[in-house]
DNA sequence: ACCTGAACACCGTTCAAGT
DNA sequence: ACCTGAACACCGTTCAAGT
């Protein structure tokens, strides 16, 4: 019965595979049916016989990591301490993928952006949040994420796949310092805390202030 | 003094008017520079004697949809009006514009997003919060506030241009319906309200419980 | 200084032809 | 059933040549 499924033949799988690697290693713009083609030696053609489309390759390799990413084994098992760990789970699988913030911010309904939903609308109704509320609490913290996960992403698209988060963190510092003081008073008071602020943290700062306000609501 | 700069020669100007009239027209796929030149009747190669490249006109024709968006003359001049303001003008400006949803999520600190976190920083700044909690207060307000320019921009996508907001709704809606029940319990219970929401008071919605929250804090 | 338009180096996708 | 690879219909961008 053992029919060819190894390391040769064709299959979705090996296809989004190497999709997701070429992301990761060369962003957005790296994955093209004719490279994924001859990394996977194979003609360019061959490929459609698997996926639909680049749309659909695109969707899969998403969904393959956010799969990954959602498959949270928290120890703090209260509402609260379940969607941070959810948002948590996210930011760390788009600091690792970049391109999936690019994606996800620009997919909206995808099977991936569904799942996301999906597991923040229960915490927030296990978190005691009426019927009629749960909706918007659960829509306000998807949109926070999917805001930060596109930002994130953008940022690592301007500067080259290697910079570290410091020297990215650093020149963007650099430009809010260059700005005009008296139209920017704001940016250029907080350009410091820009410069070593820590990503995460301010991202989690953010899931905080929404989870208070839906406290604070009732 | 009178030289030609009216109807004919091309200007930047011309150029970035044109290219937002072909976005509002037929979304994002529709501007080309075979497209774009041919209605502004010149070559193809014409555009970059006065506009670097697509990526700086997509960028220009952002900013100016958003400079417009932001002269508000809310009447309200409370910081918590003014915040509203801000982010209800934003919110139109992109129902108006899908596109430049999209622009915007994937923009990081483009000309435009920084004016927006400046207008946003300020009000934080006036509404009293702390020095050492503003960048993280307005970073969240604005990282919501992308994200559900991204999420608005994805849902015009996929549907044709003119479809109407209703029907919008209700497409999607149908899906989460058709969800097991099992597995998706959360999108399953809110398909109604997904069916018939006031996307502007939703997004509106959004905005209160991250300012709830910003009060909460003290 | 500004514009033309052919040419270049790419894309995603299709499809007859092969095995 | 699955794969090949040439071909098609596009792109953004460049650049010699014009005015």
């Amino acid at each position: 019965m053992a029919t060819r499924t190894g390391q040769d033949g064709l299959s979705r799988e090996r296809i989004v595979d190497a999709a997701i690697a070429m992301l990761d290693e060369g962003g957005d713009g790296a994955l093209t049916f004719r490279a994924l083609s001859t990394r996977l030696k194979t003609g360019a053609g061959a490929i459609y016989w698997h996926v639909a489309n680049k749309s659909e390759l695109l969707s899969a390799a998403t969904d393959a990591i956010l799969a990954e990413a959602l498959r949270s084994d928290e120890a703090d098992t209260s509402p609260r301490g379940q969607i941070r760990a959810i948002a948590l789970g996210l930011f760390d699988a788009i600091d690792e993928h970049p391109w999936v913030g690019g994606q996800l911010s620009r997919l909206a309904s995808q099977a991936g952006t569904l799942q996301i939903f999906e597991r923040i609308g229960q915490q927030v109704e296990a978190l005691g949040v009426p019927a009629g509320e749960q909706f918007y609490a659960a829509s306000a913290l998807l949109n926070y994420i999917l805001g930060s996960a596109g930002q994130n992403a953008a940022n690592a698209r301007v500067h080259e796949p290697g910079t570290s988060r410091a020297d990215l963190l650093g020149a963007e510092a650099a430009v809010w310092t260059s700005l005009d003081p008296a139209t920017f008073p704001f940016l250029h008071r907080v350009a410091r805390q820009m410069g070593d602020h820590d990503d995460r943290e301010q991202f989690m700062a953010g899931i905080d202030l929404i989870l208070a306000g839906i406290s604070a609501g009732r």
